[in-house]
This record gives structure tokens, sequence and C-alpha cells, in this order.
RNA sequence: GCGGGCGUAGCCGAACUGGCAUAGGCGCCAGACUUAGGAUCUGGUGAGCGAAAGCUCGUGAGGGUUCAAGUCCCUCCGCCCGCACCA
């Protein structure tokens, strides 16, 4: 008896898939592909059996799709620039570039002794200069059609990490990475027009109907598509205010205007007023209170009044300007018309400093009165006391009221949105350097693409201090006007690193092409992404930048459909002692010391095995046991077979046992069941609860089957279930196969089909049911009739003593199920 | 507050369109084989009652629809995730 080594087996086979190139693949039209992806890896040193997980789930597709007879991609690369490298530079005086090839070398090695199925020559590292080349070529040409643009607006600056951040970056006002509160500054920065194409990311989720619903909810909420009206308020003594509101049918009931205090405007009409100098100070102590807390509502509403009026353009009213910490100026226009009886916000503020409450939109069936009103009226109704627009439904006097604003000129109908321009610009060293120049005499003039890639210089001092290192590299700062020749500046912002990840799975495709970012022609046959699995925390981040990407280089004429990818499947998190696994909590798992002790393949049918792939996973060091043991049975199970099972020739021999019959059965089931779990439904788990219901049954019947007959009927089981697991355990599987005399990879060898006829039960045990409760059970042959499985049922013994005394009121026949009898006392 | 998800044995989890709840694994118990076992194999393992056949209860709680509910509907509880003064 041999014994199971797989340190020996799993160096083997992973020598042999290396030497053979049997993952790498090319364009063929001659048979159907399938793009498996998943999501860049940041090399930040060590995996731990979180992304193992990520891993193999799409390694059993990409074996099983192979085994299909699909021409399978399943790249993987290296999200290789961004800050943890430079801050690691500055702790350790490592150069970023060396600590991050260290640890991809490290990772790599990690990848490759779990077996994971990759085709190596397509590995792209966004570091390399031959990538990041690209992200410039994009840039210039998105600065050419006026995508890119840079502008001084106010914008996140994370006091931990030294840079800016765009506004999904800086949620909550914190940043994503360190989690800091994050500070509004005012700066100069470059951004990419994403808000043109808000539209048509939400319109093009209904392409994504592979996708979750609720990763395209939440990118919905993101974009926060709001419609309504922009109305102007003549200010006494000034220009008019441009307020946003989605419920203009309330602006009857507007008794006071608030703007933000950060409101541009917000100096000029507090000019002159009485008590200057005290409102002034108000606003600073509003300004003052801490952004996040504004934000989230957390602090309460407070204002001063301006000292001005504004003039309510449908019925002429005089109405106080206040300013209100409630209003925020990175929304709407900063100003809003204030409708206490009909907004909670404006009516809490409204209460506090004794402002009217005007009720105009009545509920049916009540007469509500504003001084009465314990909280806002939010709901529909009928409009009431609105002059011309007075008895109409709510609804049709927002149609009506933006009409006549249109008419009179003073409003509009309008779309506001949540989503902002994208902020790309980074004042740190590892990132992309933007392409542009600022010469003395021309101003910003862009690189010209025959001067691409705009390369990081070496020997940049990386002390921590004093801002971006690029800055203080005079040979990388100093440089020509390619259009006057005279003096000018380098850009020394860097790009978002998001910006890397937003196409790297264009160029796995081609990642040597030197003329050009991809092959279109690479990108007809392998586009769209069939699957892309990665970790949920995306959804909003990645998931939106990359595909407004490909609609951008849609625009660009590169490609020309709007989604990349057909099915997100973002998988669970893996957990340890009830927490998510991750670096910052201390808590995880490496796949070094699990390999060691189990081997690659265990550790893969493990993940695998203990809970869906969408699911959290409690890592559990003890239940690992049980792929373990998986394993070593299947080992033997060939082991002791082998001589057998290698003598008998193909399928002859006549089936005619019990046993046989039974194995069989259950053989072509486990086809059927594994095929089904992988293809349709990616419950991974219940297949390999499906392998050990075969090995169960191989040993149940293995005594009984040493006739020739027999012998096929195991080698047939034997055969199909190495087959079957060789997503999950391709090293043993491998092996198992060449034991068994074959030659050929497995990846190579296709999927076993299982024959329906085969499959099915001779005969079906079917439950009866008398009132509800399972009394008694049946044995019909397949073929039964209704009537007939309805006869056996009422002369079941146990059933007739149910009966007795009974009358039977009716009896439901479900073939193949169960018979339910509803009686009652006679 | 709004939106989404989840809640099944001691633990991880099965149960596709309503159809015998608990497949498979872990753990535990017993037995076999063994010099030995933390190896392997076999059997058992939801709760209560019972000598047994069997009966009753049982999918977070309560109600409903149905011949039949883990699954559908209503009310509530708990946990997780997302959004949140968005005008």
């Amino acid at each position: 008896m041999s014994e199971y080594r797989f340190e020996d087996i799993e160096s083997r086979w992973q020598r042999r898939w290396s030497e053979t190139r049997v993952f790498e693949v090319d364009v063929d039209v001659s048979r159907p592909k399938f793009y498996c992806l998943e999501m860049l890896p940041y090399p930040s040193g060590d995996i731990h059996v979180g992304h193992v997980r990520n891993y193999c789930i799409t390694d059993v597709v990409a074996r099983f799709k192979w085994m299909r007879g699909f021409n399978v991609l399943h790249p993987i690369g290296w999200d290789a620039l961004g800050l943890p490298a430079e801050n690691a530079a500055i702790k350790r005086g490592v150069h970023p570039e060396q600590w991050t090839r260290q640890n991809i070398a490290g990772m790599k090695r990690q990848l490759v002794r779990l077996g994971f199925s990759y085709p190596w020559s397509r590995e792209v590292a966004t570091c390399d200069t031959e990538y990041y080349r690209w992200n410039q070529w994009f840039f210039l040409k998105m600065l050419e059609k006026g995508v890119a643009y840079r502008s001084k607006a106010p914008v996140n600056w994370c006091p931990s990490c030294h840079t800016v951040l765009a506004n999904e970056q800086a949620q909550g006002c914190e940043c994503w990475r360190c989690h800091s509160a994050v500070e509004e500054r005012e700066l100069d920065q470059w951004f990419l027009r994403i808000t043109d194409y808000q539209d048509q990311l939400l319109d093009d989720m209904r392409q994504l109907t592979a996708w979750p619903e609720r990763v395209l909810l939440q990118q919905r909420n993101w974009i926060g598509r709001s419609e309504g009206a922009e109305i102007d308020f003549m200010v006494e003594g000034g220009a008019p205010l441009r307020i946003f509101t989605t419920r203009v049918d309330t602006i009857f009931g507007a008794t006071f205007m608030a703007i933000s205090p950060e409101h541009p405007r917000i100096e000029e009409l507090i000019g002159g007023a009485s008590g200057e100098a005290c409102i002034r100070q108000d606003l600073a102590r509003l300004r003052a209170q801490d952004r996040r807390a504004r934000q989230a509502g957390e602090v309460e509403k407070e204002g001063v009044f301006t000292g001005r009026y504004a003039v309510n353009p449908y019925n002429g009213e005089r109405i106080p300007i206040w300013a209100a910490n409630f209003v925020l100026m990175g929304y709407g226009t900063g100003a809003i018309m204030s409708v206490p009886a009909h907004d909670q916000r404006d009516f809490e503020f409204a209460r506090k400093y004794g402002l009217p409450v005007r009720v105009v939109i009545q509920p049916a069936g009540e007469n509500l009165d504003g001084d009465m009103l314990a909280e806002a009226y939010e709901g529909t109704g009928v409009t009431s006391a609105t002059g011309d627009f007075s008895g109409l439904r709510n609804d049709e006097a927002i149609r009506l009221m933006t009409e006549h604003a249109e008419k009179r000129g003073f409003g509009r109908a309008a779309v506001t949105y949540r989503l902002k321009d994208w902020l790309i610009s980074r004042q740190r060293f590892w990132g992309t350097p933007i392409p542009v120049l600022y010469c003395e005499k021309d101003g910003m003039v862009p690189v010209s693409y025959d001067d691409l890639p705009v390369v990081l210089p070496k020997g940049a001092p990386f002390t921590g201090e004093g801002g971006n290192p690029l800055d203080k590299v005079p040979s990388f700062v100093e440089a020509r006007c390619p259009r006057c020749g005279g003096r000018a500046r380098r850009e020394t912002d860097t790009m978002d690193t998001f910006i890397d990840s937003s196409w790297y799975f264009y160029r796995y495709l081609s990642p040597c092409k030197q003329d050009g970012p991809f092959d279109p022609e690479a990108v007809r046959y392998w586009f769209p992404i069939d699957l892309y699995v990665g970790g949920i925390e995306h959804a909003i981040l990645h998931l939106v930048y990359a595909r407004f990407w490909t609609k951008m280089m849609r625009d660009l004429g590169l490609v020309d459909f709007a989604e990349p990818v057909v099915r997100l499947f973002p998988q669970g998190m893996v957990h340890k002692e009830g927490e998510v696994m991750s670096k910052s909590r201390g808590n995880t798992v490496a796949p070094d010391e699990v390999i060691a002790e189990y081997g690659a393949d265990t550790l893969r049918l493990y993940i695998l095995s203990v809970a869906p792939p969408e699911m959290a996973l409690e890592w559990s060091d003890e239940s690992i046991s049980g792929a373990q043991r998986l394993i070593h049975r299947v080992w033997r199970l060939v082991d002791r077979h082998i001589e057998t099972i290698a003598a008998v020739s193909a399928f002859s021999a006549s089936v005619d046992s019990q046993a046989e019959r039974d194995l069989r059965r259950k053989t072509h089931q486990t086809i059927q069941r594994v095929t089904r779990d992988i293809e349709e439904r990616m419950h991974l788990n219940t297949a390999v609860a499906a392998f050990s219901e075969l090995v169960n049954e191989i040993q149940r019947l293995e005594d009984r089957l040493d006739s020739e007959s027999g012998r096929v009927v195991l080698r047939e089981a034997v055969e199909s279930l190495v087959l079957l697991m060789n997503p999950y355990t391709p090293h043993l599987c491998e092996e198992l196969w060449k034991r068994l005399g074959h030659q050929e990879d497995l990846v190579r060898h296709a999927w076993p089909v299982a024959d329906p006829e085969i499959a099915r039960e001779e005969t079906i045990e079917m439950a009866v049911q008398v009132n509800g409760k399972v009394r008694g059970h049946i044995v019909v042959p397949q073929a039964s009739g209704e009537e007939e499985i309805r006869q056996g049922a009422l002369a079941e013994p146990k059933v007739r003593a149910h009966l007795e005394g009974q009358e039977v009121l009716r009896v439901v026949v479900v073939p193949g199920r169960l018979v339910s009898i509803a009686s009652r006392r006679s």
C-alpha cells in the first residue's frame, strides 16, 4: 500500500503544469471561451486564507470550464502601486519598488504552492512602466476629450495618508484606507468627469442581470439621482438665490430659507447687517462643528439669521434667510427653501427658533394645523392654501408648479446627483505620474504621446516629511516645455491607484503589447468577463470606476460595448473568532502553515466544503480534518483497487447484480449533482458532500463487486470520482488519474456526462401522510400511475390503521414525492 | 430612521419551483482491528415519553393561507451589512 505524500505529489504536478504551460491560452475562435476573473490583489506581503478562498472559488470554476471544453482565461496580476509600499519605504528605508517586488515574489510563491491554474505569462504588475504608461496614455486621451480636467475645489484631505481622496474614498468623512477623519481643503486638483456617465451608470444596470441586487442598490444609492426642481428666489438688494427641491408642491409653505454656512455668498448676505460681528462669530462656530457629525445629522440643528430676506416667487411672500448647519454645501445648490410643515429637518429648526409652520398639503380626510403639529407631515395629499394651485393631488401640483416656474423663467425641472467627479490627484510618490507639465509661458501642457511613459525616478528621498518625495527630485521636476522648449515644471501629483484596477482585465489579454493598451481582436474574443469574483467591499469603489472606464473607452472607440462584467460574484468573508479575518485585526491564518501540515489540496477542499461561497465562513482549525480524511479515503480507495480496475476493459460486461446497479446509479447521480452544483448554482460546498456520499457508497458495495462486470462498474465509479474532484483537489486527482493508467492531463480531459436513465431510481419510496403526518411508506415502481400509487397508499397497513373509522375526504398524489390523505371521523 | 440579508442539531451547514426537516462534515458515544493510536473501519447521535411498536413536540417568537410551510402572507424579536440632516 502506498502512502499519500502530498509534498511530493503537489510539487511534482506544480512543476509539470508549469513546464507544459498547460494553462496558457490563446484566442481560438473554434472553441467557446470563458473569462474567469478574480480581483487584482494588493501585494501587501502574505496572503491569508481569506484571499485563498477567493482564488479557490475561481480555480474550481476555471478547471471545471476547462473540462467542459471551454477555452479558459483565468489570469492573475498585482495591484502594485499604492501607499503601503511608500509607508514601508519611510519606515524601513527600502524603496517602494523593492518592497513591492519582494512581496509579489512571496505571494506568487504562495499561489503557485496552492496549485492555481494561472497562465503566468500574462501576469501583470501595475507598477511596471509598461503598465502605467497606458494609464498616462488614457489620461492624455481623456484630457483631449475634456473628460480629464483640472479644477480648484473643496476636496477631502487625509492627514494621515498625506493626500487627497476621491469622494467615494472618504465616505462618512473617513479615509477608506486608514479610517482617519478627513479634512476639507480647497485645492487645485485633477478630476475625471465620471458625472458625464451618471445616467448611463444607472441605466445600464438593466444589462447587469447577473449582478447581486444589493451591489446595484449600493451603486444606485451612491449615484443618488434625485428629481426635482430648481427655483430662484429673489433676494432683497442682491442677486437671486437658487435652491433645489424635490417637493416644489410645498413651496407655499416655505416660511424661511436656509443656506449652508459655507455658501460662497454668505459674506455678501451678512455684510452690513446689524450685529454683523455676532453673526460672523456664530457662523464660525457652525463651520467648526465636526464635519462627520454634521453630515450624519448627529449635531443639534442650529443657525443664525443673516439679516436678509428673500421673496417667494409663487406668492410674493417675504421670508428670512438663515444660515443653518444642517444645509450642506456639497449637495444640490447649498441652499434650500424651508417648509417646516412638510420636512422634518425644517420642522425641528423652526420649532427651535420660533419660525412659523404652515400646512399646505393635507392628507386624505384630515385637516392639519401647523401650530398643532408634533412632527412634519412628509406624505402625499392635496394642496391647500396654495393660491391658484389649491386642491390638486400633490404629484399633479409638482408637475404644474414646475411648468409655471419654467414659463415665468424663475425655475425649471432639475435632477441632482450625489455622485461627484472622480478626484484622481494624489500627493504621493508610488503611483502613476500625471503626464502634464507647467510651462512658464504656455501654462499647462500635456506630455506628448511620444514621450510616454513618464517614469518614476530612482533616488527619491522617503523621509515621511515635507510632502511628496517627487517634488524633491530636481531631475524629475525640471523639464522642457514640448511646445516652446522653455523651462517647465513637471506635475508631481500621481494618479489614484483605482485607475490601475479600472482596466487591468483588458491588459491581461495582451500584456506585452507595445503599441496600445490591449489588442482589440483579443477583446472581441474574450470579452465580456463571464465571472468576476471578489470582495463586496468594492461594490461602489472599484466596480463603479471599472464600469465608468469601459464606457469611457467605448466613447474613445476602443471597445464596442458598455459593460465589462456579465456575472459578479462577491464571495463571503473569512472570519476567525467571530471577526472578519484581516491583517489589521491581526487574526489572520497563513496558508503556509496549513499547507505544511495538510497540503494544498486539503486546504482547498476544506475552504470550499465548509460554507457556500457567498456566505461568511468561520475558520476552524479542527474541522479541516474532515477534508483531510476524505482525501485519505479517496487515496486508499484508488490504491486498493488499482490493479483490478486497471485490468478491466472499457465498458462491455452487462450489469446485473443489485450492488452493480446501485453503484452505477449513485455514480451517475453524483455526476448530475456535482455538475449542477458548480455550473448552475455555485454551491461548491454541496458538491463536496456528494463526493463523500459517493465514497461512502463505493465502500459499502466494494466487497460485492469482484465479478468482471462489477469491476467495470467500480472502475466507472472511481474514475468519475477522480474527474469530479479534480477542480477541488487537482494535485491528488492528477496523480490518481496517472496511477489509473491515463496519460492525459486532467484539465484536458472531458468532464463526465451522466446518463439520466442510469441515474434514475428503479423504485421510489414515497411517504404517505394522513392529515399532514407521515404514517407510512410505500415502495412503487418508477413508472407507476397516479391511481396505482393511490391504491398502494390506501392499502398500506399503518395508513389503514390510521384511517380506521375515518372518512377519506381527499387524496393528493404527488408522483415521486408523497401521498397526502385528508380524512375526518365518520 | 430607510433599504437589504440572515436566524435550521453541541458546532459548520443540506433541503432546486411549498412535498418525508436535518444530506455531508466536525464533535461526541459504542464496537472492530491493533503492541499502541490523535490512524483506519463499522454502527449510533434533535428533544420528550415508552420495555418496544410507536406517540408527541421540533427550523428565532406568535398568528394566518394550504391536503401539506424551513420555504408563501402578517406581526414581533435578535444578529449582520449598506445608506443616512441628500433638501
